[in-house]
DNA sequence: CCACAGTACCTGATACCTTCGGTTCCGTGA
DNA sequence: TCACGGAACCGAAGGTATCAGGTACTGTGG
């Protein structure tokens, strides 16, 4: 391949913004030499034409090499090797590392391009039907598609290489975790589940509840996002066998399992009790207490 | 740590059997001499004494072997290296190699007596307060317990290493997810939610549905396991923000949620419509059809 | 005003280092 | 003779260093 001079201004620099969610304090990683701090367009000196005259060259670059990244672990599997990923770039691993900090800043930056995908996906669907049961829909549609479409892609970007990368989940699953989030976020103070407004808690709320609810809201999105990743998973390695469902099927049930779990709960017990807090403590709160690991011995 | 010799006989060889759940096909990755495929006692030949000698000193190191990997992953992390559980356990690499085929063997073990343990909580939770209600939150909270109070073991018995590990998640979780399918199949055909028997389709249904329900069970068995293992670490990584709940409010969060979701539904239509399939598929059943993902580009 | 030197940055390649999973080999002891 | 146990060894993969180019921008002297 040759050399992609910079005059030549290739492709325009990608559609929107790569740095979806970049509240992530590990999204720094995606790139070292992305420009945002060495950027002279903002500083006190002019900018100097022989540093800034890279910029979407370099955008347009890491663009190219994040899609053949996506299609390399497409065909491949989710084990390829930088060097694998680098020849099929027809180049070599410096130039890769030129571009992500190491392998997970790669893992990432495919992760966002896909999240950005499905983000498009879901708004193209709900712009169709906009109400919270068809959004729930298809959220789950949208990721049984894709986990289906490409297995690999999916489990290289969900795949968690250490420890030491912010959550503990990949930040592909913690952007989809707060993509399904902040839908559920909003209707958890505004909407009714029949999608009417209901106007909850106008005004003088305290600023605990306030945050308590936004992890109400995170914690079950985290979960539904595991269930509709357990599930798919389960599908994923389980769909050859006599009686599983096929994806539309798994998706309507699972979907419907969702929305009577925590919405219909929600919308319940709002129907009945509102200012008792959504615990739903009914039942004894006392925990098991078994003690159940004690590693140290 | 001197080398326990076989005559030894220190430790009972591990209470019950560790080949839980053995129908996975993987399960044999276990270990490479663990006795199942060269134990002499069932061959032929008379049992040879220079065999049979070492047969239960096997057992007991690796056991031993299993206990010094998890209390070194419990300190150092889910990274460590073979060599530090080998120096460890006062010994050198080979040595876990002799026992464990590989990496993934070991993990599987380990997750093997997690699996156990948590088993054993379980069941001891559940002879107290045998109500399929209190047994979901049983569940929830020994999982959550078991996330809370050892992380870093958590991480390594859950992480998957490469794709061609059987199926897509790694062997606990399966485990984990058949421990919660099993009670919830049987509930499926028998019992009620309120816990009282309703012999529903007592006889001749086709084999085809009975399939069907299985699958329905281990499917949602699965996206359950994924709802608990979502929040759960979704709440291990906030759980220091304000308005996080702790760990008894999760639990009986999650375990409300999972149970209002199939549980419920599944009871309500029963009460409603017996014949009609579960799916429940009372909306629309056309798919988003987005085609999300173009990999080949 | 313009040519030329210098500069800043990129490309691509090769060799190299380190870590780690996994294997081989050999000595030892019951 | 058999298994044990240690230590050296191997190969793969992530990641780095350094090299030789190449091209456009910048400044300065004629």
């Amino acid at each position: 391949m040759s050399p992609i001079t910079p005059g030549s201004r290739t492709s325009p620099p990608q559609p929107g913004n790569l740095t979806l969610l970049s509240t992530d304090p590990a999204a720094s990683r995606g790139g070292r030499a992305t420009g945002a701090t060495r950027r002279p367009a903002e500083d006190a000196f002019a900018a100097d034409g022989r540093s800034t005259r890279w910029a979407d060259h370099r955008e347009a670059r890491r663009a190219e090499l994040v899609r053949i990244a996506r299609r390399t672990v497409h065909h491949q599997g989710p084990d390829v090797s930088m060097e694998e990923i680098a020849s099929a770039a027809g180049t070599s691993k410096s130039i890769v590392y030129r571009y992500f900090a190491d392998k997970t800043g790669l893992q990432i930056a495919v992760a966002e391009a896909v999240v950005l995908q499905i983000q498009g996906a879901l708004e193209g669907v709900l712009r169709v039907a906009p109400t919270p049961r068809e959004g729930l829909r298809a959220m789950v549609a949208v990721y049984l598609e894709m986990i289906e479409s490409s297995p690999h892609v999916y489990a290289f970007v969900t795949r968690n290489g250490s420890v030491e990368s912010g959550g503990p989940l990949g930040h592909f699953l913690d952007s989809v975790t707060a993509l399904v989030a902040a839908p559920f976020a909003r209707g958890l103070t505004e909407t009714s589940d029949d999608g009417r407004r209901t106007a909850r808690r106008p005004e003088a709320e305290p600023a605990d509840a306030t945050s308590a609810r936004i992890a109400l809201a995170e914690s079950w999105a985290a979960g539904a996002v595991g269930f509709v990743r357990g599930a798919g998973e389960w599908w994923l390695a389980h769909r050859d066998e006599p009686g599983s469902p096929d994806r539309e099927e798994l998706t309507v049930q699972v979907a419907a399992w969702l929305w009577a779990g925590p919405v219909g709960l929600l919308a319940r017990e709002r129907r009945t009790d509102d200012a008792h807090p959504p615990t739903e403590a009914g039942t004894q709160t006392s925990t098991a207490h078994t003690s159940t690991t004690q590693e140290d011995r």
